[in-house]
DNA sequence: GAAGAAGTACGAAGTTTTTCGTTGACAGTA
DNA sequence: TACTGTCAACGAAAAACTTCGTACTTCTTC
């Protein structure tokens, strides 16, 4: 039976998933390289995860190539939007503010993006009220 | 040797933790008997998660009684904090405002709560800039 | 004080996650 | 054609997570 959506991505699979949305469709070397220098990693572990990745529908596979590529098949946005939702229910009751409060004050914003968050604010006050 | 700091509650470690946030410190059963009535569960399992969870130092033990009472050892805004931290590294490369608007977007926050986000955002502006 | 209820401890088994060695296929080259 | 390097596939093993049965202890009540 197919999956209706995607699993929650682990932690491993989101280093790999991290790599592809910055470098576009990836080898596994490729993604390989480009992993190893933040964390030692070996080639076929790469590999496997790719292919675990595959059979859920993390990433999709061309296989035309003898070096196979990979993509994430669900762009970043979506999976951070998956990933915030998840975590807002688990851990945070549903409470969106909650969440926000405690993003803002673990990490500082920038003053221009303090900015943008007034007027995503605006944009929401006056639309979905 | 002595573990720094609590290791990132799994998810069912984080329904437990939950329900301990609410109730305060909490004998087995009564843990058992909140979470059941949402996720069917056995006693020995949750008895044996807070076992392992009191070895991890995400709960502490009070064996006074020969019901022990358990209690999360964090504070519920403690570990929101670190759980978000996590998420901002993992998945959104640090950036407090992408997942601020994430979560936004993905979740309605009342009039109220914007206004309360807003003067958030007024304190951090004025104070560490 | 014996029976039963309620409790902890322990261990084992199933599942998922993570890592990597080995094998065999394939391509380029001397 | 044989050698060398690159690749995917597979399987296995270790670790972490999850669940629960069984055994033993302690308290209560008749």
């Amino acid at each position: 039976m197919p999956r209706r959506s995607t699993p929650r991505p682990t932690d491993s699979e989101l280093d790999i998933l991290r790599v592809l949305w910055r470098r576009g469709p990836s080898t596994v070397r490729e993604v390989y390289e480009t992993l190893n220098r933040k964390r030692p990693t070996g080639y076929t572990t790469v590999l496997k995860m790719l292919q675990i990745m595959t059979e859920k529908q993390l990433v999709e596979r061309e296989e035309s190539q003898r070096a196979h590529v990979y993509e994430a098949r669900l762009p970043q946005e979506q999976t951070q939007q998956q990933l915030v939702g998840d975590l807002l229910e688990r851990a945070f009751d549903g409470s969106a503010k909650k969440l926000v409060m405690q993003a803002l004050s673990s990490k500082k914003a920038s003053s221009e993006d303090l900015t943008e968050i007034r007027e995503l604010l605006d944009r929401f006050e006056r639309g979905a009220k």
